[in-house]
DNA sequence: CGTGCCGGGAT
DNA sequence: ATCCCGGCACG
């Protein structure tokens, strides 16, 4: 199935040359935006036969047969894995029947001017040469992809989503690709993993003018959610690297596909095949990241990037296409967040209950990574900078929009009401086993959340498992009283998850650590015991 | 600090 | 589902 897909994709977005229609001897070049089988006539090639539906380099659309165009190179993934798959969909080809083969030599020794057209091992030559062995005039071809790139993205309706590798030297563009697929994936879904990337040298292309921001350093590569403290800096937790805006949009993998929702993960293992480090199975500090749906009175949650967007697109931009005609506006609508546990999910969505205009928008000191584009537009008010204190960071996917900052409704009426239900310890009466069970949540997250600039709403105290984090909690400390009123609901005082601690005799007293075997299974298991029940 | 047991990982 | 354990709240 993965192979598969793998295919799949590849033939999609490839690059292909077609004869030029005014004879010219220069093909054209266009990249495959669907394939569809066709009764083919001609017998000698099968009883099919692949139409591509390409688009031009000059915008336009043609549908062509396979033996009209050449699969040139291709596409924004992955690197090594996709090139053979890719490989392996023009060998494809190739056994159909179709005379594509030596075409496709052709092109390729055209462009290259070397090769014989000596089939897989001349082929498999020609890798190897794409992999990187220096080449006389390669500094020549990189600049000139570059600017190729960048005419490109000139001429490019924003609208058309179409992978950006039109240049003709592959070597760069899968350099640029890989640390493209690199960014993308820092900066879309930082849960999965943190590569410690080798951004290659490649690099310096000139899309990427971050001031040189871009450190890949050392991320928790272990998919540890770190919790360092906002101010705290050494301690790069959040990869959210600022990538130049355009670079981002860029390279946002706008889905040739059409994005099954589970997109995100999707260009994961691309990439996880480029770095496939081990990823050590670590207490995830129950950190998890969402993405919320900044829309006015919406705030729906939804666990995927790509699903997100979808819900935006849809929902709320009113647009059905796929995100094929996606123009990434959706990303201005929605913002990533992170989240500690998924009862904090729910509980937040009740943080602020705030009428947006509460909260207003503080200026951000600085505009760190944020995307400008189509920002200037949009009268980009409620920015939600969570700066220093608000180590959740906010990825370049999220930035102003609709409403401010983890402005968050809920679904749930209860929740509408009343703010938060801080199960602040102590005070415990009705201790319902289960009564609000899932409330007891670890609010430091929470707290990361929303401190960092409008303070008002919600600071916790509680003991909750901010784990050793001095600094963050800190604020916290300095305002307990602002929890009392603000977190006001007549908070059933007591409606701890914790119940209170079973005074009976328990397994461990009656026998004693020594007979450990003798005590209930829910005793040695650490749970409630169910001998002794009280 | 000992204990109960929740939450969650491992298998 | 079962087993195990880190870690926290309670006392």
């Amino acid at each position: 199935m993965h192979t598969r897909r793998l295919v799949k994709r590849s033939i999609l977005g490839s690059r292909v040359y077609a004869p030029s229609p005014t004879g010219d001897r220069t093909p054209l070049t266009g990249v495959v935006k669907a394939v569809k089988q066709q009764e083919n006539r001609d017998v000698s090639t099968g009883p099919w036969r692949n139409v591509y539906t390409v688009l031009m380099q000059d915008g336009s659309l043609k549908e062509l047969a396979e033996d009209e165009i050449t699969v040139g190179f291709n596409q924004t993934t992955a690197k090594g894995p996709l090139r053979s798959s890719l490989k392996q969909s023009s060998c494809n080809c190739r056994m159909d029947g179709a005379p594509l083969h030596s075409q496709t030599m052709e092109a390729q020794k055209g462009e290259a001017n070397s090769l014989s057209p000596e089939t897989v091992k001349g082929e498999r030559e020609a890798d190897g040469r794409r992999m990187g062995r220096p080449l006389d005039g390669q500094e020549r071809e990189r600049a000139r992809s570059v600017s190729l790139l960048e005419q490109k993205l000139k001429v490019v309706s924003s609208s058309i989503d179409v992978p950006h590798a039109r240049k003709s030297e592959e070597e760069v563009d899968m350099e640029k690709v890989t640390a493209a697929m690199v960014l993308t994936s820092l900066s879309t879904s930082p849960l999965v993993r943190s590569p410690p990337v080798k951004v290659s040298e490649g690099l310096n292309g000139s899309w990427k003018d971050s001031g040189g921001g871009f450190t890949p350093s050392s991320y928790s590569s272990s998919g540890y959610w770190s919790w360092s403290g906002p101010s705290d800096q050494s301690n790069p937790s959040t990869p959210s690297p600022p990538l130049s805006a355009d670079s981002f949009k860029l390279f946002r993998m706008p889905s040739i596909n059409g994005p099954p929702p589970d997109d995100t993960i999707d260009e994961q293992d691309g990439s996880s095949l480029l770095f496939d480090e081990p990823i050590p199975r670590k207490r995830k500090n129950s950190m998890k990241v969402m993405f919320k749906c900044l829309w006015k009175n919406c705030g729906k949650v939804l666990s995927s990037a790509a699903g997100i967007q979808r819900h935006v697109r849809t929902v709320h931009l009113g647009r059905n296409c796929d995100s094929d005609c996606s123009d990434g506006e959706e990303d201005f609508y929605y913002s990533e967040i992170k989240l500690n546990t998924d009862s904090v999910a729910d509980g937040l969505s009740s943080l602020s209950p705030v009428s947006p205009s509460v909260l207003s928008p503080v200026p951000p000191p600085h505009d760190r990574h944020r995307r400008p584009p189509a920002e200037g537009s949009k009268g980009s008010s409620g920015n939600k900078e969570n700066h220093s204190h608000a180590h959740s960071n906010t990825t370049p996917l999220s930035r102003s929009a609709p409403s401010a900052l983890y402005l968050i409704h809920t679904d749930h009426a209860y929740q509408a009401t009343s703010p938060v239900t801080i199960p602040s310890t102590g005070s415990g009466s009705d201790s319902g086993p289960d009564s609000a069970a899932s409330n007891s949540f670890t609010l430091s997250s929470s707290a990361n959340f929303s401190i960092s600039w409008q303070s008002p709403p919600v600071t916790f105290t509680g003991t909750a498992a901010s784990p050793t984090h001095g600094r963050t909690q800190s604020f916290g400390e300095q305002r307990p009283q602002t929890i009392a009123v603000l977190s006001s609901p007549p908070r059933a005082t007591g409606s701890l998850s914790r119940k209170s601690r079973g005074e009976g005799k328990k397994c461990r007293k009656v026998y004693g650590m020594e007979n450990r075997d003798m005590w209930c299974t829910a005793c040695r298991w650490k749970k409630a015991c169910q001998r002794f029940t009280d």
